[in-house]
RNA sequence: GCCCCGGUAGCUCAGUGGAUAGAGCGGCCCCCUCCUAAGGGGCAGGUCGAAGGUUCGAUUCCUUUCUGGGGCGCCA
């Protein structure tokens, strides 16, 4: 139901216990939406939570409350029920009003000024340039690129922050193992590099390389191959320049865009990384032990103090990790959420900890993170582990051309992030005219299908009515929407804005997919038992605006989900 | 051993301090002379891992415990 009402209702509840029990604070009236339809539009259990200390009976309390309740054109009742619930119903007149809004703002539907477009950087994805994105990317791709669209739906700012490790022990293996392809090593090989790379991806680098080939495009800075096999500079440039193109069409698959990509290699070459070990050294927050320098991550919370200067020399992994956030911080994102495997989790207090120790106002908890579990993918009841591309894991591109990009986000978007993800691909493809996503978009196209035979048969809403809308919603009579399906319709659809804003708050974009999975139920459910171009015109048009309406609202969350909402299936 | 996250129908998963715990898949039975049956209606299927506690009320909060996953590197 729309947050006009729910606010409504509630100020009217308010009024009534300022009457009855004027020492109570107004934050004690909660409403909810009940399970049932018979228990009302909307229930407060206010009467219950009072009982005790005011010593009155919670029944009596309610009816106290009910018969204090202010006039109003929007409510139809207010009933007792239960141990003490009081059940609000509303006019069939308010629950209508949904269509106007709906149709009214069309595809602004849902959205919010809340966040006063403050700046908000997600990072999601960030794979390692060596090899290609995974399925565990792709959920990340999925969840983070919902987030964004959910939270810039709030009214927040939103940037796409993809971050490379382009610099660490894990490049070096890239290079190293390119380099034995292009020398005609095979894995088997007793030369072959320690924990080199197996994929068949490659042998094809090293191909291309060999072959003299460029690569390049938009967003990765062409490089022309030397096919000199013991320049192994020149291969790791060659290796990392293939491997983000290669994760870009990858990314292009799934429909996900970046704003910005940073890479690690950058801390380095600007001085970030040594700014950083600076300003905590500065702050008296390091000290020398064992020919190491520490972090003493333990005065903020962490379970150990951290090594950040190997004894060798090098830097630990979350010195450029500090310093890249604090590069958030200084360019203005006082929020950042961080999409990353629950593997991750350990990492969170001392990167958190550097943060505070170097002395910017960074606060406690800083950044955000949104930890997501394994995926593990199933075909035929079993574990499937190996693709021939990558060698030892599945790719989000097997994936996307197996299933299809849009059954592939939806699935991988309507997963509570911290569960276990078991992807059925058998699920997902072989039994394809039962898969949610096409559930879904099923009711759009059979919306598009009614509105185009009301057309067909000059039944549609005449042209003066609904350019009328824009300007003069309230042109549409919808008194004739009437009927238990209607009603249940019509509160969905009212319900959309404040589930949006609920996802966004609780960094939950799994809520959006069962949002509109519940929404197309009622769809399929309604027009199984009413015929929608009926000969009567109060009823057609009613029914004709309540379709363009919940056409609407699937368009728009799907479009927050990046899946289609095609108009013939 | 310590820390984090899960454990809800045969399977995959939602939900949550409230009134008979939901959906999809799978199983069984119905519904196309009717705007797309990629749909709908119904039946079967649950001690919400277990035990205590707080509460008017617990699947939800607290404690303990069992179980699965992840983390506890001078790896990333």
């Amino acid at each position: 139901m729309s947050l006009e009402i729910k606010h409504h209702l509630n100020t009217l509840l308010v009024q009534a216990l300022q009457q009855v029990a004027p020492n109570e604070p107004a934050s004690l009236i909660v409403l909810e939406r009940p399970k049932q339809a018979e228990h009302g539009d909307y229930a407060c259990n206010v009467a219950m939570q009072l009982a005790r200390s005011l010593k009155r009976k919670p029944r009596e309390l309610a009816e106290a409350l009910v018969a204090a309740l202010p006039a109003s054109d929007w409510l139809h009742s207010a009933e007792i029920a239960g141990p003490g619930f009081i059940n609000l119903r509303l006019q069939a007149a308010a629950r209508q009003n949904v269509v106007r809004s709906v149709l009214h703002q069309a595809d602004r539907y849902g959205l919010s000024g809340q966040g006063q477009q403050q700046k908000v950087l997600v990072e999601f994805v960030s794979a390692n340039p060596t090899g290609p994105l995974h399925v565990g990317h792709g959920r990340q791709a999925a969840l983070g690129d919902t987030l964004c669209a959910l939270l810039a739906s709030q009214g927040y700012a939103v940037t796409r922050e993809f971050y490379y490790n382009d610099a660490g022990a894990q490049i070096a293996n890239l290079a190293l193992s390119v380099q034995a392809r292009a020398r005609g090593l095979t894995p088997e090989a007793a030369e072959w590099p320690a924990d080199g790379y197996r994929g068949d991806y490659i042998s094809d680098i090293a191909q291309a390389y060999l072959a003299k080939q460029s690569v390049g495009n938009d967003k990765v800075a062409t490089v022309i191959a030397s096919g000199d096999t013991n320049d192994l500079e020149a291969i790791r440039c060659f290796a990392v320049a293939s491997l983000r193109c290669e994760q870009d069409l990858d990314l292009q698959a799934f429909g996900v865009r970046f704003d910005n990509y940073y890479l690690e290699s950058s801390l380095y070459s600007d001085g970030r990384v040594e700014a950083a070990v600076q300003a905590l050294t500065a702050a008296g927050k390091t000290y020398e032990s064992e020919g190491a320098l520490w972090l003493r991550s333990t005065d903020y919370g962490d379970d150990k103090d951290r090594v950040m200067r190997k004894s060798e020399g090098g830097w630990t992994y979350f010195v450029p990790d500090v310093a890249y956030h604090i590069t958030k911080w200084e360019r203005g994102f006082q929020r950042a959420i961080n999409i990353q495997g629950s593997d991750h989790h350990g990492t969170i207090a001392r990167v958190r900890a550097g943060l505070m120790a170097v002395g910017r106002g960074i606060p406690a908890g800083y950044p955000d993170y949104v930890l997501h579990k394994m995926v593990t993918v199933m075909r035929s009841g079993e574990e499937v582990k190996i693709s021939k591309r990558a060698g030892s894991y599945v790719t989000l591109r097997d994936l996307i051309d197996e299933v299809g990009r849009d059954a592939t986000r939806f699935f991988l978007a309507s997963r509570k992030a911290d569960s276990e993800f078991v992807f059925d691909i058998d699920l997902a493809k072989s039994q394809s005219e039962d898969n949610p996503v096409y559930y879904v978009q099923y009711a759009h196209a059979r919306i598009c299908s009614v509105l185009q035979q009301a057309e067909d048969k000059g039944m549609a809403l005449p042209v003066s009515l609904h350019t009328a809308l824009t300007s003069d919603p309230s042109a549409l009579d919808l008194s004739a929407l009437q009927g238990p399906r209607e009603s249940a319709l019509l509160s969905r659809l009212g319900d959309y804005p404040e589930m949006l804003h609920d996802a966004a708050q609780d960094l939950a974009p799994h809520q959006l997919a069962f949002y509109l999975r519940e929404l197309a139920g009622e769809f399929h459910a309604y027009y199984n038992a009413e015929r929608v171009l009926v000969p009567e015109q109060d009823v057609r048009v009613a029914r004709l605006g309540l379709l363009l309406a919940v056409r609407q609202v699937l368009r728009n969350g799907l479009a927050l989900l990046g899946v289609s909402a095609p108009d013939k299936m």
